[in-house]
DNA sequence: TTTTTTATAATTGTCGACAATCCAATGCTT
DNA sequence: AAGCATTGGATTGTCGACAATTATAAAAAA
């Protein structure tokens, strides 16, 4: 066996968890929506006790919520929500800046670097399609949170609160100059990280989530007031 | 029914996970061992699927590691991950003290305050016995926590973080003079997000827990070189 | 008509057994 | 004797069925 491949062995609960996370996330099930364990055990060929297991995850990323004997239910988005949620995510990534500004390798910075050039080339081809502006930002964000070296922070970040951020965006959508205006910022933390300048990159990326939960925002308020 | 009385279903699953949480935290389990279902289910007289939906929970909080098709391990302590939690407790609790100068009424303030007093009686009366004096910090920091009412902050320090910060807390213990300080910080806390000082009560936030992780460092470091 | 009660149905929580996987010890080959 | 394949034991993951609880809706009483 290579040393490349690790053998953690993918069980059923990783696979039904993965399927209902991305089918919420984007909204095939839609928020609000309550969870039957037999209607999802029926629709994924398996047993409850896998399917309970990921949904105690998907609990656990604040994607569904659950009350004993009661059921589960997709969860809502709202304004609410969104500004507690971003609140927390300023706080953390800006803590993981300066951490990363202390941490990252210049190996690790090099990398980074080079998924943006990256990221660049592929939003020219691909202009518009904000999928790719998507996952290049997930991606973004995820190698500075894990340049932080802190397993509590890279946890909470990346596998408790990433996913309902994701939710937000993907169902509330990024739109007109914000998409291109991300580029520049993500830039200009990554050269405040290599240049070990942890309170300017903190700095710069709050006001980067802040624009990001601004923009959210006004969505919300447009679907909130048009059709209703 | 009262209306205050919530009727939220007690289920063998949550018992168990009280149970193997306390022992956990309190030491009854060492830390470093090997769980085993089985042994365990035969222990707490239930089936593996309730423990096993503790176990998960177990994992949320950190008290233990799973690896899959391989078991699960409790956690072991060291001062690498003391640093790392407290490092993100100081950044959530501070925030959480920023929050609460906004959000807490004055009768909040109030309740924390007669609980000061409280302790402090308790503490006169049973002076000494380092249990209370736990069992009273976890309180006020409790609270403020509350206070914040941002709904994801509380679940991630109450929820997920305070069992650990309480394990290291226990088994590495308070000692020494920080036990009867740590009254006059709480003190100072409150009055800071009395007068709506958010900056002052995140400041002095950030100073309390520091001091008492220095506190834990040292139990760890000399017991790390007495015996070993 | 409104409220309370009751019974039915559906859902969640729990159980014991089976299947798949992994760890350790043993025996075989070089 | 050292390294590697193999087998045995134990553990985890999964399944289907049962028990306990709750929500729904119909029926009875105010």
């Amino acid at each position: 066996m290579l040393a490349t491949e690790f053998k953690q062995a993918i069980t059923a609960a990783d696979r039904v968890l993965v399927q209902i996370r991305t089918a919420i996330v984007e909204g095939d099930i839609p928020a609000g929506t309550k969870i039957s364990e037999p209607e999802l055990a029926r629709r994924y060929d398996l047993s409850r006790a896998p399917l309970r297991e990921a949904l105690a995850r998907l609990e656990r990323c604040h994607l569904i919520e659950r009350t004993p004997n009661a059921g589960a239910r997709v969860v809502k988005l709202s304004i609410e929500g969104l500004r507690s949620l971003y609140q927390l995510r300023e706080e953390l990534e800006g803590l993981a800046c300066r951490l990363a500004a202390e941490h990252m390798t210049e190996q690790d910075i090099a990398e980074v670097r080079a998924l943006l050039d990256q990221h660049l080339s592929t939003q020219r081809v691909r202009e518009g399609e904000s999928y790719y502006q998507e996952a290049g930002d997930v991606d973004f964000h995820y190698r500075v949170i894990l340049g932080s070296k802190n397993p509590y922070l890279i946890n909470i970040l990346s596998d408790e609160l990433y996913f309902l951020v994701r939710m937000y965006r993907v169902q509330l959508g990024m739109n007109g100059p914000r998409v291109s205006r991300a580029f520049d910022e993500h830039k200009a933390i990554i050269n405040a990280i290599a240049n070990r300048d942890g309170e300017l990159a903190d700095l710069l990326m709050r006001r980067h989530i802040a624009a990001s939960r601004r923009n959210i925002e006004q969505q919300l308020l447009q679907q909130g007031t048009s059709h209703d």
